[in-house]
DNA sequence: ACTGTCTAAGAGGCTAGTCCAGTGAGCCAG
DNA sequence: CTGGCTCACTGGACTAGCCTCTTAGACAGT
């Protein structure tokens, strides 16, 4: 979601214009005061105003549509979709490293949850790709490593464990943000051999269809991982 | 998320001819067996293989940018995302109808969580927001409609007194699926009644800064309102 | 008066052609 | 070997034009 702030990993891509438009528009239907239902002005209207070519406001409005800010009707216009809630959350998602404990909050709300359904609906293949999951993780260590892949492997068996596709889609959602978070706390020495032992502790109970233990597990697991986030 | 099948509510939107490219684009990825960071390719081969203008198919590209499959990048190309999982996601957005058991899992673990949040965080402003949604609510079934307005205020009056925005956009994001279900629930004879008696356990509970009172409620009120759902 | 049909203006959809601006591999001189 | 240059290739954006769809209003026929 957030493309600009991803750490110093991304290449710097070189603003689109349409990216710009979007805002743009955004911050225009803002101060227009549109509500749900009304139509945005036409598109030659709008690109001669923002001063773009229709193919570029083209862009700008199916970037718009896919975040489900706008529906455009052919014959008609741009009509505001009812939730203009969306428009804030997408402006929400901008400035997401302030709130930190929020995406913990979070990471915690559903990862206790997915455990515990992990430990009631696994398969002997979960299973099988969870201990590999921890075996990775293991041996990253043992060559000094911090165990971030192996991590991020146990996370997803375990996601994908408890076959709900609804929540491990919320999960991916907020992916991104937990994937920072991750990587900070694996850095503190000593760290990754607690959490691969909590790790053990987690697949013990998804493997003995403990769902409470599995879920108590995982709470203390992020516990840990995340107090040194909290600090800073 | 989906637009074609939400009920009759909606204007039948004309095919749009990018959205038939992202589908072929993404059923392509899939065929041609391309990794995270593989290229995709050229813009004008692309568009000629597809049989469409350059115009039409940088609209899909930035369709499929904004959902998070690619990210294209000026002088080198469309490069897979480092996560094709979200390729997955989208698709697997495309056909929830059929998995209302799993909307309503999701519901529950958030709203479970929101409203005990919301009864540590509540301010005596958010306590107003909530009985006047309850108020709202009466009345509504008081003049035999459904109180669905009501419903829905109540439930966002909870969500905004958690005061976790993170946890509230991933509520948005599932908020679409969980407004069918409610609409059904809320048809059955008696439920109305049964539905408002269950909120306002939720709404003392949050006034008493009982946490885990609240989250029983909810979790009550959520199987109550759910159980029909599932018989289908 | 009412109602159905037709038409034209204006909306978005899409294309083709053109030029601009980064990227990166390869060549060549120092 | 290294630095710098060039050039082919990639995406970015614009323009002009034509198509299809929607809708409101004119204009018949009842």
């Amino acid at each position: 979601m957030e493309k600009t702030a991803r750490a110093g990993l991304e290449r710097v891509t070189r603003p689109r214009l349409y990216e710009q438009l979007v805002e743009q528009i955004l911050a225009y239907i803002e101060s227009a005061q549109l509500k749900p239902g009304d139509l945005l002005p036409a598109e030659r209207d709008l690109a001669e105003r923002l001063g773009v070519s229709r193919a570029t406001l083209a862009q700008a409005l199916v970037a718009l549509e896919v975040l489900g800010v706008i529906d455009v009707q052919h014959g008609t216009g741009a009509v505001l979709a009812r939730r203009p809630s969306v428009a804030s959350v997408v402006k929400g998602l901008r400035e997401h490293q302030s709130r930190l404990p929020e995406i913990v909050e979070a990471r915690s709300t559903l990862e206790v949850k997915l455990a515990a359904l992990a430990a009631e609906r696994r398969t002997d293949q979960d299973l099988t790709a969870i201990d590999n999951a921890l075996d990775v993780m293991a041996k990253e260590i043992g060559d000094g490593h911090r165990g971030t892949h192996g991590d991020e492997l146990f996370h997803q068996a375990i996601t994908a464990a408890a076959h709900s596709s609804v929540l491990g889609q919320l999960m991916a959602f907020i992916a991104e943000m937990i994937l920072e978070t991750r990587m900070e706390s694996l850095g503190q020495p000593g760290r990754p051999e607690q959490s691969l032992a909590s790790h053990r502790k987690i697949a013990d109970a998804v493997r003995a269809h403990d769902s409470d233990g599995a879920a108590n597990a995982m709470l203390a697991h992020i516990e840990l991982v995340s107090d040194v986030e909290l600090l800073r």
